[in-house]
DNA sequence: GTCTATACACGGATAGAC
DNA sequence: GTCTATCCGTGTATAGAC
């Protein structure tokens, strides 16, 4: 097998096991067996087990990339938010493990620590800025200092709610159950600052994400 | 030493190694070596690793069970609120260790699951109880559906600010200055539903949390 | 590039003396 | 109740043949 090929095959089985089970339930031994390869070829193409998890930390950092563009100019709907939530959360989903083991991940492996500061600090300020236009366009009635603390409070669910469901005992983590009810849950958090006709738009949408 | 104050030792030095450098980095040859004991003795008070977290989980209850009783008949206020926050955001901070590796202690210790489901529960019906009650006040501007989804977010947020913190780069989770900014931050997510002079005196009361 | 075999370290846990 | 000694399993990682 060429050089490229296995090297992905070890990372499509690692991101299977480390969703699965955990990270750190996921022995090398244990990705060799799945992939079908030797401990040792394993080796070969990655230098340890950080180093396969910090990659697949990388092709995170590629699928939530478009969420944080910023087309210069452009005014910014309520569609816009819950496009960017539900594409967030779709890769989110992708790569749980990341999520469920976050604390664990970031204080062990270096590289994803600068990186993961990195995207948060970038998710901050795209949500700032949407929130700033969303006042500009007089869709949203907040002061600057709300718009802050009200982005943060939305990072901070958008980045837990794969652990708070599995923690608040939510079985189907696999299929879009979960994750339409986070996403509208977020959408909730910014409910009570938007103006009609957009809030009950918002609280439509919110509901047919439940599937109600 | 008396079988009482070894097991005490052993808890106490659990703890401060666990806040210090995570569950999963602290071995119990570590354990006994901090806490100036033999390793066959930690094992004759604790059958193994995780019943030592398992028991640090059942203190951790103990602290917080206040911040679940609801007076019958009583009028709650907001202050009622900041108040139980600030007890439990004290009490967190101080088992830290069980928040930062929650969702792995979570999958790993049964026992802990169970009551740890259950504390989630409670929590839930308590902060619903809570803003139902300042709705019947008129106090709170806010329908029963959003009431929920608001004791969700508020779930959340209360549940993961340590993490969060750490993840955020915040460097003194041991001072109170990421506990006040977080229980600030929970505050701006009744805020938008308050009435006047309600809202203002919350206003004030995030402002003095953060020590402005 | 891939394999087999294995070194090496570590952590959980127990046995048995005191 | 506490110690010392140690077993055992597991996991990371490497050496060296093919």
């Amino acid at each position: 097998m060429a050089r490229r090929d296995t090297r992905e095959l070890v990372l499509a089985t690692s991101l299977a096991l480390f969703n699965e089970l955990g990270e750190a339930n996921v022995s090398t031994n244990l990705i060799a067996i799945e992939a079908d390869i030797s401990p040792g070829n394993l080796y070969y193409h990655f230098r340890n087990k950080d180093d396969i998890a910090l990659e697949l930390f990388k092709r995170y950092l590629l699928h939530v990339q478009p969420t944080l563009e910023l087309e210069e100019g452009a005014t910014h709907e309520v569609e816009d938010l819950w496009l960017r939530l539900h594409l967030v959360f779709e890769a989110m989903g992708r790569f749980r493990f990341l999520f469920r083991d976050l604390s664990d991940l970031y204080s062990r492996i270096k590289n994803l620590r600068r990186a993961l500061n990195g995207l948060l600090e970038r998710q901050r300020a795209t949500l700032i800025t949407l929130i700033s236009d969303l006042r500009k366009n007089g869709v949203m009635h907040v002061n600057e200092h709300d718009g802050v603390m009200l982005a943060d409070n939305m990072l901070l669910a958008m980045t837990y709610w794969i652990p708070y469901a599995e923690v608040r005992g939510d079985p189907g983590l696999a299929d879009g159950k979960v994750l339409s009810a986070s996403v509208s849950r977020v959408l909730h958090l910014v409910l009570p600052y938007l103006r009609e006709p957009e809030a009950s738009q918002v609280r439509a949408l919110a509901q047919t994400y439940r599937g109600e």
